[in-house]
DNA sequence: ATTCAAAGATTTTTT
DNA sequence: ATCTTTGAAT
């Protein structure tokens, strides 16, 4: 046997050591998951399976950069180059380019982001002359991304009576017509939207038999880590794929499945015994990477779910100390007492930056900690939110880039035709719509043939609007003989939009100019990395695949110690010996948006319980009294989750009683060091204040001496409503469509309550029980 | 066509 | 509180 196995554990060697057949990896939160996949694709290596037939697919680009490292110091790193291993959006979209034309599709078909679906069917709305109130874009977006998943594809929709009855009772009839459109316009633009890449890869398997017999005998063995969170598309994907020779292997732990809200569906690691026959299970359920205190908090959480597979998660680490949870009075004064803590800690234990992580539910909740964190000198990053590339500057930049290699691009066009202003409107763009449309051809290529289409266009429009399409066609020859970097530099040159920054000459403006230097380099770097690579030129299509697949995470070299913060979706997979889970309250964690159904519900206690696995030595939760919501102080309760953690491994640090009381003059009671001339430095516009000082009104809120006639009314809609034995939790509102989801049964009624209010919702409620 | 100010919406989580 | 959209003025 190789010597590396020695490093197993009998329950993760096991894995590795079958080398044929179906087999599926239930694997508990810190249980050494990520070791098993590495190994096992090393051992496969070994027994002489050639990479170029192994298919590994990952939730991150950095978590399959990772193992391939690690994989390279095993086999070496000639062998491991040739492995495909990826997240399934990068993997098929190679596929893709590859078999593009099979699919009426140009190989450089542009990958639209979010921002750019968005503004694709905000068109549309416009232009359908809908009600932009009934029909909200982001709504309409996840409805047309959840058919995606589920393979529903806009002739599919039209056969499904149900579904456009259920579009019709959500007060959106025409939802299949934007469907429609939308699909329309993204083809037209040579474009596919992030669902597209899995939904594509299905259409091409289905309907080309060769091309799948092609893919079926190259990836001879499959590994599908993560496999709780795949979603319909991808569970059909990886099915086509290992049909012929099924050795298909899959990890994952169903505690850990918190992307259902984007079609991940935990059936389908629930059900995958049902899918193969002769299925090997494996359990890993040792725990090497945290404390007892944590491994039994968070198995005290999880236990609180119904749905779930039966499974163990035990270690042989210490204790640990026990979880910390403390009650701040506002979220200000959280992010204080959190940097205050690391700060400490590492004082205390000698640690490093890199040693803490702070997790969050939502984005937003970055802001507090991030001033913190700065007036007390601690460095730290924060992953995802707005990420780079979605800056205003950089996907300007991107657009141009992206316009060379695909004029078709309608939104990168759309963004850039009169950016920087060239005297191109909106009329003169309305009606180059209206002519692409009518002549079926692309606004592009529309203005390249002006001269024979006969447009209401006059002349001095008409010159502006071709030097800008030579100006693209003299950055697409100059793309035939230079890489992605020469090409991007004379883009930002050349489009004027550096200078038009500078003329801004706001601090704004000189950041946004810093940041598209930033890019530039980013570029070189790219450029040259990709030089490397066998099968890689740095050319500008390798980059902006790279760029759209891209997440936060990919970018990170780790090379810098710096407290990471993200959200707990962000942190899956990652590990820190000290976690700080913050803003533990009630419609925060839960989200008050998650909180209709018990299915809801269960996932985010999931999610608690992805937070709280991440910690290694120590977890501290905070939650606060009163937290700026909307711009407003509003006040909050702690979270349930905290009270579902078992008493004996929670260290309740209660402040003193009367510590909310204390005249909140200045941030000095806060015993905090604020350095007032420093402030000034940090922040280049020299205005911001050093902390919040509340205002009068927000002080009679802290001390609670409002009179009580004032008080607004505490509007406590949860209800608990029995049906047959089963509770479930609910909340609603005025005008808003409750989902109800009975017992472990498929009936799931919607109703919508345009009274509100408690009597008529358990009229209604009876009602639909006689109905249901 | 461009710019500026007022009004209005907005917070779940992401490839 | 912040970001985006809209309308009016230039």
């Amino acid at each position: 046997m190789e010597a590396y196995l020695a490093g197993l554990n009998d329950a993760q060697r096991a894995p590795v050591l079958q080398k044929d057949g179906p087999m599926i990896v239930i694997a508990g939160a810190g249980s050494g998951k990520t070791r098993v996949l590495t190994f096992r694709i090393a051992y496969l290596m070994n027994q002489g399976v050639d990479p170029f037939n192994i298919l590994a697919l990952t939730f991150t680009n950095k978590a399959a950069r990772e193992m391939k490292h690690r994989i390279a110091q095993i086999v070496g790193s000639s062998e491991a180059k040739n492995l495909w291993m990826g997240t399934f959006h990068s993997v098929f979209a190679k596929i893709l380019r590859f078999e593009a034309d099979k699919l009426g599709y140009p190989s450089n078909f542009t990958i639209y982001d979010t921002q750019d679906s968005h503004s694709v069917i905000r068109a549309i709305i416009k232009d359908m002359r809908l009600d932009k109130d009934v029909y909200k874009y982001k709504q309409v977006y996840n409805r047309i991304s959840s058919y995606k998943n589920s393979l529903i594809t806009v002739k599919a929709y039209f056969q499904n009576g149900e579904l456009q009855e259920a579009d019709a009772m959500s007060k959106k009839p025409r939802l299949g017509e934007i469907y429609k459109e939308y699909v329309d316009r993204c083809f037209k633009a040579g474009a596919m939207d992030f669902d597209d890449l899995l939904l594509k890869t299905n259409e091409l398997l289905n309907r080309f038999p060769d091309v799948l017999h092609k893919y079926q005998s190259r990836f001879k063995y499959i590994l599908v880590d993560e496999y709780q969170d795949t979603n319909h598309s991808q569970y059909l994907i990886v099915r086509a794929l290992s049909d012929k020779f099924q050795n298909i292997c899959v990890v994952g732990d169903d505690a850990q499945s918190i992307y259902a809200f984007r079609g991940a569906n935990i059936n389908n690691i629930l059900n995958f015994q049902k899918d193969y026959d002769d299925v090997q299970m494996y359990r890993l359920e040792q725990n090497y990477r945290s404390t007892k205190n944590i491994v039994s908090a968070a198995n005290s959480i999880i236990d609180k779910n119904k749905t779930k597979l039966d499974k163990v998660v035990w270690t042989a680490n210490d204790d640990g100390p026990k979880i910390v949870v403390n009650r701040l009075l506002t979220d200000g004064e959280e992010g204080r007492y959190v940097a205050s803590s690391i700060f400490e800690n590492k004082m205390q234990h000698q640690l490093n930056n890199g040693d803490f992580a702070i997790l969050y539910r939502t984005n937003a909740q970055s802001r507090a900690m991030e001033d913190a964190l700065r007036k007390k000198d601690i460095p730290y990053r924060i992953y995802g939110g707005l990420s780079f590339y979605q800056r205003k500057e950089i996907k300007d930049v991107l657009s141009y880039l992206r316009l060379i290699l695909n004029p078709k691009d309608e939104e990168a066009l759309k963004r850039v035709i009169n950016y920087p202003s060239r005297g191109i409107g909106m009329t003169t763009m309305d009606r180059l719509a209206i002519a692409a449309k009518e002549h079926n051809r692309s606004i592009f290529e529309v203005i390249e043939n002006m001269q024979n289409l006969n447009l209401n266009i006059n002349r001095g429009t008409q010159t502006k609007l071709e030097n800008f399409v030579n100006m693209i066609k003299s950055f697409a020859i100059m793309n035939e003989t230079s890489d992605a970097f020469q090409v991007a530099e004379t883009v930002t040159k050349k489009t004027g939009l550096v200078q038009e920054l500078k003329k801004d000459g706001t601090p704004e403006g000189i950041a946004r100019i810093e940041n598209i230097e930033e890019l530039l380099n980013g570029i070189r770097d790219f450029v040259e990395g990709q030089r490397e690579l066998a099968d890689a030129t740095g050319s500008l299509s390798e980059f902006l695949e790279d760029v759209a697949l891209a997440t936060d995470l990919d970018n990170d070299t780790g090379d810098e110690d710096r407290v990471a913060l993200m959200t707990i979706h962000l942190a899956k997979g990652l590990e820190f010996p000290y976690v700080y889970i913050v803003g533990m309250e009630e419609d925060l964690f839960p989200s008050a948006m998650s909180m209709n159904t018990r299915s809801e519900l269960e996932e985010e206690r999931r999610l608690f319980y992805v937070a709280l696995t991440r910690a290694e030595k120590q977890a501290y939760l905070t939650y606060t009294l009163s937290r700026y919501r909307w711009g407003k102080l509003v006040d909050a309760e702690p979270s349930r989750f905290i009270e579902e953690i078992d008493d004996q491994y929670l260290e309740l640090m209660v402040p003193q009683d009367d510590y909310k009381y204390k005249p909140l003059i200045n941030t000095d009671i806060f015993g905090d060091d604020v350095d007032k001339s420093k402030l000034r430095q940090t922040k280049p516009k020299g205005t911001p204040p050093p902390a919040h000082k509340p205002s009068e009104e927000q002080l009679r809120k802290l001390r609670k001496l409002k009179p009580a006639s004032q008080q607004p009314e505490q509007v406590r809609n949860t209800l608990e409503l029995s049906e047959g034995n089963e509770v479930e939790h609910m909340r609603f509102g005025k005008g808003r469509v409750l989902k109800i989801e009975g017992a472990g049964q498929d009936k799931k009624a919607e109703i919508d309550f345009e009274q509100g209010g408690i009597k008529k919702l358990l009229l209604r409620f009876a009602k639909l029980k006689v109905l249901s």
